[in-house]
RNA sequence: GCGGACGUGGCGAAACCGGUAGACGCAAGGGACUUAAAAUCCCUCGGGGAAUUCCCCGUGCGGGUUCGACCCCCGCCGUCCGCACCA
């Protein structure tokens, strides 16, 4: 079980000096003593324990918490390398950094364990969190494990209820049924990612649609503000926003309709459109399968009804929708044309109108839109043209070529010819709303989302039970606050399919708590997805026993300043969470609208994958060979050579994966977390490779040894700025400040891979450096500036390398951890070049280079220009035309 | 089909607001040190031609704008991602 939490009131001191031995500096760096030594120095110290009445400005860096699967993976490790460097960064640079872990700790591999192994899915559950915040501990993370909290706790998943329960009263929760996907072997509910090809992921059985009743959170109600919202999101990636405003997708429109003459189940029919205005094109009406008018009318007709029965069986599938044909029932009922009083629209059954978007009903012009042309053509029904595209004559409008589905004026429309695409929309809902049929006005103008309410119920153990009763008396009564948590069972049974809870014996038995009469716990538990829609907001104060989150907790740090994780939560972690917290701000839980203000989408690891005889190799058990020729490998257990394929995502099944614990004992953590950061963006994938780390271990050697030689030649601790400085001691002292700032600029950005790109280069420029001086000739003025370039090296790795930093920056004589040490800010006047070197082109290529002073004028420069030899050489006598000259930039001469 | 992103050496990539294309790393080749290996250090490394100093070509392809284009515009080709009958 969970160590338990802190309590905020005993946090040890936020930095303190550290006794334990470190032993005499060693030729070579070994990451193996030094990380282990580092991690339980920190850890001793608390030094990433952050204070909720710290009273410096808050930074709250997050990545996205794990599910406890069994071990961490390269990505995990790439994600919170990510986190830990803005975590450190921003440590140092002042601010008071939350940065927490926890567990995603609810979901159904712990049930499919149970049911392959037997094992209790908290014991499996509770034995994957030790295992993996051993390896997290491992990698030298800047965490705060006070405030770790486990979603399946008791102590967690209590508040989550209490929210369930306000978001009940607050109008937040519906009960409803939906229509779900139901495997008839697991008896169970499955999510539209769980159906493969029309069959259950685990069962293989084909999947049934299934009417249930299910809880529902209305993130409908929210619709509109969480499309607003995203504009203010200026810290997310566009990419993200745009997903999130399509899956919203909202759509104005109007909601028309239209009365139904003769006999059948209704005298009217409301259909949803966007466009009104091509009304006098519309050639029929459509009705999707569910619409409760073929619902009717299939009960008397058993033909009606295999039709529907034929429709529903395809369309589980993707590949289904895309080559399945347009089909229409004639339902042998007619709708009046609004507007034409001869005009009657044949009513069809279809298989392309969806039911639960819109009204379940539309009417078709087949001249304006694709499926309804598609449609039309099959059934031979009219295609009226009513939009004429710009540039065109009426007359001369043709549908042969398919649909028209641009601006352009309106014909063949009556009242509405001439008038803009637009304009008509108006004429039309006008008109509309004006008359009244049934009652009701004919037409309402209406904003319609794709967003669909979130359907939490899941027929499963391993989850939050939902805090409900069913009464036969009293109704759906919630559980009284006094009696949450509502706790899982620990005595159930995973020898048969079907929710545990729901055949558990006493469980669900219970007194209704209005009547007091035998009453039924709601069995169904809450989608994982609620879990990691709050915790975010929970760390803030994991402490409270009384309330999910503490005002002034909230206040302090939300929303979280950097917010890292994949891309395959561009849409529902996302969202789910944004709506939550509209939720808890309705609900008094909260003070703010938007959780993340500033959103990272790291990329993949992937690896290249390798194929033998028998099948995937692990890059464990291959050899690669390198040649002039090109690469080659060979199995390591028969010797044959075996095939190197394309790169992928690191996956089981294509065995192209690394195991961190394997790579942090080889080659240490640092090196992984580096090389995580190098090379690639930090939003593209980058390509784990055995050379690749191995260069990384070389230049940790290299920059040990740099940081031991500047070393030798230091200035003691704390020296003064010298008075003069030689070249020497001055070019030093530029080059460590032009680093210290590219890399100030580029890690805020979190550009890591060109933060990395400029340690090394600032490296190479130490090296040379180091090898111009000979010892008897420093002076005070190179020692200083000898030890100023030795911290800042250490200081610019440590947000990347925190162990080695540490040791550098002990070795340098400090008694303080680097890790809770002032970040040297770059001396951005130093860094200034007096003298700059100004390319030449002469029509735009580049012919010479002049050095000038910064600042110069433009006459100047120019004449710089014009008096260098390979320009004139260029020029060959012709005249010049003009010439450019941009300010510290370049020079182009025109001829 | 709709929406979006991307395309630069052998490879991963840099290139700020339209201003020196290829920083940095990996791989490769050559050399120094060494009995040897490892480690370390130095040199070369987009293509072509003169053969270190010079010239031509080069950022998927074809056009355009500009003194100047990897960058902006138009049209293609290719790759990847998201959504998918959304009325």
């Amino acid at each position: 079980m969970l160590t338990p939490l802190v309590k905020s009131g005993s946090l040890p001191p936020n930095r303190c000096h550290f006794q334990s031995f470190w032993p005499m500096r060693p030729d070579r760096y070994n990451p193996r003593e030094s990380e282990p030594f580092w991690q339980r120095a920190w850890e001793e110290s608390g030094i990433f324990h952050s204070r909720n009445d710290d009273p410096r400005p808050k930074y709250y860096v997050l990545e996205m918490f794990p599910y406890p699967s069994g071990r961490i993976h390269m990505g995990h490790v790439r994600n919170y390398a990510m986190g830990d460097v803005v975590a450190r960064y921003m440590r140092a640079r002042g601010r008071n950094v939350l940065h927490p872990m926890g567990w995603d700790a609810f979901g159904m591999p712990a049930e499919n364990a149970a049911m392959q192994s037997g094992a209790h899915p908290a014991v499996w559950t509770y034995a994957n969190i030790d295992t993996m915040r051993r390896q997290l501990k491992s990698m030298g993370l800047s965490l705060d494990w006070s405030r770790e909290v486990a979603t399946c706790d008791p102590r967690y998943y209590k508040h989550q209820q209490k929210m369930f329960l306000d978001f009940y009263k607050a109008g937040l929760v519906d009960r409803k049924t939906a229509k779900v996907n139901w495997d008839p072997v697991d008896q169970t509910v499955l999510a539209n990612e769980q159906v493969i090809d029309g069959r259950g992921w685990r069962s293989g059985a084909p999947v049934e649609q299934r009417d249930l009743t299910q809880w529902f959170f209305k993130i409908t109600d929210f619709a509109e503000s969480l499309l607003s919202g995203l504009d203010t999101l200026e810290r997310w990636p566009e990419k993200v926003r745009l997903m999130q405003r399509n899956w919203i997708g909202r759509s104005e429109g109007l909601l028309m309709r239209f009365a139904i003459s003769g006999d059948g189940p209704s005298s009217m029919v409301e259909v949803f459109t966007t466009r009104p205005d091509t009304i006098f094109g519309a050639s029929f009406v459509g009705l999707a399968m569910d619409h409760p008018i073929v619902r009717a009318l299939a009960e008397k007709r058993p033909e009606l009804a295999a039709f529907c029965d034929m429709c529903r069986r395809t369309g589980t599938s993707t590949a289904d929708i895309e080559t399945a044909e347009k089909q229409g029932f004639d339902l042998g009922i007619a709708a009046d044309h609004p507007f034409l009083d001869n005009v009657r629209l044949p009513i069809y059954a279809t298989n392309f109108v969806l039911m639960d978007y819109g009204t379940g009903a539309i009417f078709g012009c087949p001249a304006h839109d694709q499926r309804d042309f598609d449609f039309a053509s099959k059934y031979a029904l009219p295609i009226v043209p009513v939009i004429c595209p710009p540039g065109v004559e009426p007359k001369d409008v043709s549908v042969a070529e398919g649909p028209y589905t641009g601006d352009g004026l309106l014909f063949n429309s009556h009242f509405l010819d001439g008038k803009t695409v637009d304009a008509a929309k108006d004429e039309i809902a006008a008109r509309l709303e004006a008359r009244r049929i049934d009652g009701a006005p004919q037409g309402v103008r209406r904003v319609n989302y794709k967003l669909r309410d979130w359907g939490v119920s899941r027929q499963r153990y391993w989850g939050c039970p939902i805090p409900m009763i069913h009464c036969d008396a009293c109704g759906v009564v919630p559980v009284p606050e006094k009696s949450l948590p509502v706790e899982l069972p620990q005595d159930v049974e995973f020898d048969r399919p079907g929710n545990p809870l729901d055949r558990h014996p006493t469980w669900k038995h219970v007194a209704c708590p209005t009547c007091g009469k035998p009453a039924r716990r709601e069995t169904d538990t809450m989608d994982t997805f609620v879990d990691s829609s709050w915790y975010f907001a929970r760390f803030t104060d994991p402490w409270n026993e009384a309330a999910p989150t503490t005002a002034s907790a909230i206040s302090n740090w939300l929303p979280v300043d950097q917010y890292i994780g994949g891309i395959e939560h561009a849409i529902l972690h996302l969202l789910y969470s944004r709506f939550f917290m509209r939720g808890m701000k309705a609900t008094g839980h909260a003070d703010i609208e938007e959780p993340f203000a500033g959103l990272f989408t790291q990329g993949m690891v992937v690896h290249e994958t390798y194929r033998g005889a028998t099948g995937w190799l692990s890059p464990a058990d291959v050899r690669i060979e390198q040649t002039a020729e090109g690469r080659r490998a060979f199995s390591l257990s028969d010797k044959g050579e075996v095939e190197i394929g394309s790169i992928e995502k690191m996956s089981k099944s294509k065995r192209n994966t690394v195991d961190p614990d394997e790579i942090i004992g080889s080659f240490g953590a640092d090196a992984a977390r580096w090389f995580m950061l190098s090379d690639s963006p930090p939003e593209g994938d980058v390509i784990w490779s055995e050379e690749g780390v191995q260069g990384v271990a070389r230049f940790m050697q290299r920059i040990w040894r740099t940081v031991g030689e500047l070393g030798n030649i230091a200035a003691p601790v704390g020296a003064p700025l010298p008075a003069t400085l030689g070249p020497d001691a001055f070019a030093l002292r530029k080059a460590t400040h032009q680093a210290l700032a590219k890399v100030e600029d580029d890690i805020v950005r979190l550009r890591f891979n060109r933060c990395v790109a400029h340690a090394n280069e600032f490296v190479n420029r130490l090296g040379q450096a180091i090898g111009a001086i000979t010892t008897d000739q420093v002076g005070a003025d190179l020692a200083f500036a000898a030890r100023e370039a030795a911290e800042a090296l250490a200081h610019l790795v440590a947000p990347m390398m925190p162990h080695l930093a540490e040791a550098c920056w002990r070795d340098l004589g400090h008694a303080e951890f680097i890790s809770s040490a002032a970040w040297p800010v770059a001396d951005r006047d130093l860094v200034r070049e007096d003298m700059i070197l100004l390319p030449v082109q002469v029509n735009g290529k580049k012919r010479d280079e002049v050095l000038a002073p910064r600042g110069a004028d433009t006459a100047t420069v120019e004449g710089l220009a014009l008096a260098s030899e390979a320009v004139q050489r260029a020029l060959e006598g012709r005249p010049v035309k003009r010439v450019v000259v941009v300010p510290g930039r370049i020079v182009n001469v025109v001829i």
